[in-house]
DNA sequence: TTTAATTAAATTGCGTACAATTTAATTGCT
DNA sequence: AGCAATTAAATTGTACGCAATTTAATTAAA
């Protein structure tokens, strides 16, 4: 049994930090799907919000707004703003106040936004196929790092 | 059962993507750290900088030099020496040229550096305490984020 | 209804991340 | 020794994240 200074001292080892673990480990996944968002012409955000405006499509009429994306994302209006803008000047989507509130931000994919989608699953199936990803290890991790993400929701107000 | 339209939307739903919640998940932690941060007057990589020195000086006796920190921390110098600067501005370590190779930095922390570390077990423990994180679920959760880390870390030569 | 409170985006400012280039010092080669 | 290759930091430039403030529009309250 070890004594005082050496519980002390694992406490704030880096590699036994789960803070660490994650902050490397999702910048390492996205290090990894860097060769082919750059096929797309997309940062990984930019990625992540296409994905909700992708998804978004299967549903009914409404668009979504600013604040919506942000709520999938877990984003604020400073980081999705110029994000935005830069993908509208891609001509990937388009900004355009809502009518009937003009307060908010509606986001329309244009015919590009939604055509780039159909080059996503085959380079995507290329990437896991080169990293010999190990599809139901990914499926059990993510969702296990999905009930951790779900408790910091929940205390953070 | 359903058809091929099915399956191809699932592959792309932001809800099954383990990037996302790895990346969700990490900056829901670092939001959990920032009161604590606050305190010790820190942003969350300047913390993990810390933590660092602090582990290396248990250790024999040379200094870490940028390289090093980099390494452990998986970051390069175009990061972290503004960082280095800002924890050297508040009077936290020192940056020194090495003589024996001027290419390197050497970073040794001050004495008020050194004493910081006494602030940080505390306001853990009391971080914890306060959301209360079950430990052993904890650690379950880093040692499956860590064998992802060093798969991708693997792979990223 | 006029005003006060709330809300959605945008803006500002700071601190990362990271690719790419530059600078300076050291090593390796011949 | 002399020079090319390598190496460690620093620098430059772009794009996030996020706190804090601002602006404009809507809602609620007196």
């Amino acid at each position: 049994m070890s004594q005082a200074s050496q519980h002390d001292d694992d406490g704030l080892q880096l590699d036994n930090q789960l803070c660490f673990k994650l902050y490397a480990a999702s910048r390492a996944v996205i290090r990894a799907y860097k060769p082919m968002l750059d096929q797309l012409g997309l940062t990984y955000p930019q990625y992540l919000a296409m994905l909700v405006l992708w998804e978004w499509q299967q549903q009914p009429p409404a668009l979504p707004t600013v604040k919506a994306l942000g709520e999938r994302l877990l984003l604020d209006s400073g980081t999705l703003t110029p994000l935005l803008k830069r993908l509208e000047l891609q001509g990937l989507l388009q900004r355009k106040r809502s009518a009937s509130d003009e307060r908010e931000v509606h986001l329309a994919l244009t015919p590009a936004g939604c055509a780039l989608r159909e080059q996503v699953l085959p380079l995507k199936s290329q990437l896991l196929c080169e990293r010999g990803v190990d599809l139901d290890q990914v499926a059990a991790l993510r969702s296990q790092v999905g009930v951790l993400l779900d408790q910091f929701m929940a205390l953070n107000h």
